[in-house]
DNA sequence: GGTATTTTTGTCACTGAGCGCCACAACGGC
DNA sequence: GCCGTTGTGGCGCTCAGTGACAAAAATACC
């Protein structure tokens, strides 16, 4: 039982001991964000959480090294999920198009929820800000591939990486923004965060990705 | 516990005891770092901290929440320097230069190596990890200022915002890197950590700061 | 089908973090 | 002297997290 949290949905048929695991991780992480909105962190202790998935405490452990760290699966789907639509952006369309158009399954609309719920938590909450920013951080290299591929240059290049890194920054600061004003009542419907996020793609590229098109 | 002080002379007790507070703090931060460098920091308790520093285990609980965050205090004086001085750095100055001619205390060269420790037991320890990452966070609206002064724009504009946060990911990267490859005992003299952090901030910042003076 | 083996889970006991509560000592003002 | 305030230590508690071992379940092998 590896404790290396997976990033993505893992393929293969064969070993379904590592699906079913990581298909549990995920079960767990969404009770997990759920009771820590309800009653907030420091009032859900590890015992809950494990009831509301239906395993005894001592497993819970097993399968995380922390109660904060349990919002980390539902996280990375959700980030991961943003960063692979950024991938298959076509050339010529505008992002928030692309964004809009993108194929988005009612559960990941929930998952996504819940994640902008959580990034909102972190404000106060510095185990789960931790957590999210480290989830984040690792969508970075992908990030300067697409940003590689799409001015044809080498993802190695330096120019490239800072490239990467002001957008990740800038994708970064604007999710947080998002969740901030989501979380304060101020309510954000989808297609205002998805508008910013363009905007603030555009803004960190100047628009050197290609966005904007004719 | 305290009966006859015979410490220093006797010295004005003004209701200073925010600054008296703040260097407890410092002092029990000190300790913790070296005990945490000495025997990894799940093998240091709470009690042995407070001990080191003649404080009972309930009253360290009152300085700091959790013993992962007493690194903070150090760490913070580190950053809070840093960043001080490169909010002094003029324009036309090669930023290696101006980072070398500031004033550095010996103390604060002791306090910035056990930062540095810090950042390398990082690595594999979560909740430094946590600290650490929040820490240099906290830097962000400060390099955010000193990128609009540069700039003679607005601290609260989008792209001046997402410029100090490419400048603080490339800063805390960078920051890593020393710190990890001074702690694999390639040892990097100070001369070289600052070389190379002057290199990154060019880097993040296409010179748009104003180095490379002539 | 069956059994043997490996993996996963649960139970129990334990350490240690962290806090609530109360008592006590040290200051400073009256 | 008597206060109120503040910092501190002691006691006891809850809960996070782990190690050890047993029960159960999945899997492999026949």
């Amino acid at each position: 039982m590896g404790e290396t949290a997976l990033m993505s949905p893992p393929r293969g048929r064969r070993p379904m001991s590592d699906r079913r695991r990581w298909l549990q991780r995920l079960e767990i992480s969404r009770e997990a964000i759920r009771l820590f909105r309800e009653q907030g962190v420091t009032e859900t202790t590890g015992e809950q959480i494990a009831d509301a998935v239906g395993l005894s405490g001592r497993t819970l452990w097993r399968y995380f090294r922390s109660k904060e760290s349990c919002v980390e699966p539902v996280l990375s789907l959700t980030t991961d999920a943003f960063v692979d639509t950024l991938r298959r952006w076509p050339a010529g369309i505008a992002l928030e198009d692309h964004l809009i158009a993108g194929h988005h399954p009612p559960e990941h609309a929930a998952d996504g929820e819940a994640s902008l719920a959580v990034v909102a938590m972190s404000r106060h909450e510095p185990a789960l800000r931790a957590i999210w920013l480290v989830v984040f951080e690792r969508a970075e290299p992908v990030l300067a591939e697409v940003v590689a591929e799409r001015l044809g240059r080498d993802p190695d290049e330096l120019a490239v990486r800072v490239q990467a890194a002001t957008l990740a920054a800038a994708l970064r600061l604007t999710t947080e923004d998002i969740a901030a004003d989501c979380a304060d009542g101020r309510i954000r419907p989808r297609e205002e965060g998805l508008a910013r996020l363009s905007e603030s793609v555009r803004a960190a590229t100047h628009g050197v990705l290609g966005d904007l098109p004719a």
